[in-house]
DNA sequence: GATGTTTTTTCGGGTCACCTAATACACGCG
DNA sequence: CGCGTGTATTAGGTGACCCGAAAAAACATC
């Protein structure tokens, strides 16, 4: 399996992975390359069976397609933990590296690699690391969905450079206990509070990259003084 | 630069280090391609200025060239360093890994990876790693010049699977001090002994593929037992 | 110095992954 | 419902790297 054929598969992976609509044109768009080249490699990896696309409608990996590209997820973020807790990479830059060191990773290569990191559990990003963890996928639900007085983990961030610069900034902890105390009208920031009483605004399109758990919602009903939660 | 180019370089650079016949042929057949491949590349790397290639005859790198197949030989070397010391590679399995991985590593991968690893002097065969050493060139000696009663320290294997399997039933160490015994005639295999007293029987074959420094000449007519030195 | 062998190059052709331009289709909107 | 806008596919073509067959040059050997 070419290089090339391994990161359209890990891009229809993570676009599933992200709930985003898995179009010719979000792969060609992330992969930098034109639609009809897509559509080229798409015919080609439907005829190896790892891919299911009918014309003008669906594109999703098979079963064979998915084992792949889960494969290639767990070598990029072995690489990610090696880069940010070994060579003290930026976790904004892990990335970048991570993406074309995977392709030179073979299996017996990973399992090293991981045995040696002491198989962890986790990316820089709080991604799970495929068969390393027993739960099988990340929360969903994005900081930007909470109101005022929900309190949740920060567990997981978009891996995208852009986002990681900003996030750096904010000296924000992936497992920081997050509450929000506003939420600025049209659009505006977040104002968390950390657990240790630091005051954090984060604007609404960072909030929607940040993945939270242990989600503690506000119920209005039970308490008078303030508003609005959901289930 | 393409990793196949890069490879090309590589070949040029190793063939011109170990002392061996820069041809078309031998390229082609450590790169495993056609000859037309290997003339149609130079021709190529001709024009990119970084081969100097003059047909039916020479065939060499120029300085910029050189300076390219020397990073990729300092990035294999520190990827061997790494798969070694860290991951437990077997010596005869890194030079595989490294070679697919130094293709996949920009210069900032490099020296933090170099910084992480202590700057090694030396790669697991014993070879110099470009930048990390003020010694600019390996011993050139091979066991395999040496005759009866001359004693040397062994610096550095080559980097060849089949070899290096061997190498390693042998017990040997880099660094070992041994002494030529008896040499068998008709190509027949070198008894040493090493500082131990350890007695090894090696192939001339292999032992043309292991490197002396601290060469000591017996001298036969200034002593008629043992004696001599050269520098 | 003619002759056979090996090495190198030229020639034509193949594959992979990409492109642009043009065509086909889907989908929302008046 | 038809029509424009955007999206997807087909058609045709490029560059990088590879090949086998055949011609050309170099080399060995007598």
């Amino acid at each position: 399996m070419s290089p090339n054929k391994e990161n359209y598969l890990k891009t229809i992976f993570e676009l599933q992975h992200d709930h985003q609509k898995i179009s010719n044109k979000n792969i060609a768009d992330i992969l930098n390359v034109s639609a009809p080249s897509v559509t080229e490699m798409l015919t080609a990896l439907t005829k190896e069976g790892l891919v299911f696309h009918t014309p003008y409608n669906e594109i999703s990996l098979t079963d064979a397609g998915l084992v792949r590209a889960r494969e290639l997820v767990r070598k990029h973020r072995i690489w990610e933990v090696f880069l940010a807790d070994r060579l003290h990479y930026a976790m904004a830059d892990v990335h970048q590296a991570a993406d074309i060191l995977e392709h030179a990773t073979d299996d017996k290569l990973a399992d090293r690699l991981n045995e040696f990191l002491g198989r962890p559990k986790r990316c820089p990003h709080g991604g799970i690391i495929p068969g390393n963890s027993d739960i099988e996928d990340d929360s969903d639900i994005t900081l930007a969905t909470l109101v005022p007085d929900d309190s949740a983990t920060l567990q997981r961030v978009i891996d995208n450079h852009e986002f990681l610069t900003y996030f750096e900034d904010l000296q924000l902890r992936l497992g920081d206990r997050l509450t929000v105390m506003k939420k600025e009208p049209f659009g505006g920031p977040f104002i968390v509070q950390t657990g240790d009483r630091v005051t954090v605004s984060i604007s609404e399109a960072a909030a929607g990259f940040m993945f939270m758990t242990d989600v503690h919602y506000h119920h209005p009903e039970t308490d008078g003084a303030e508003k609005g939660a959901n289930g």
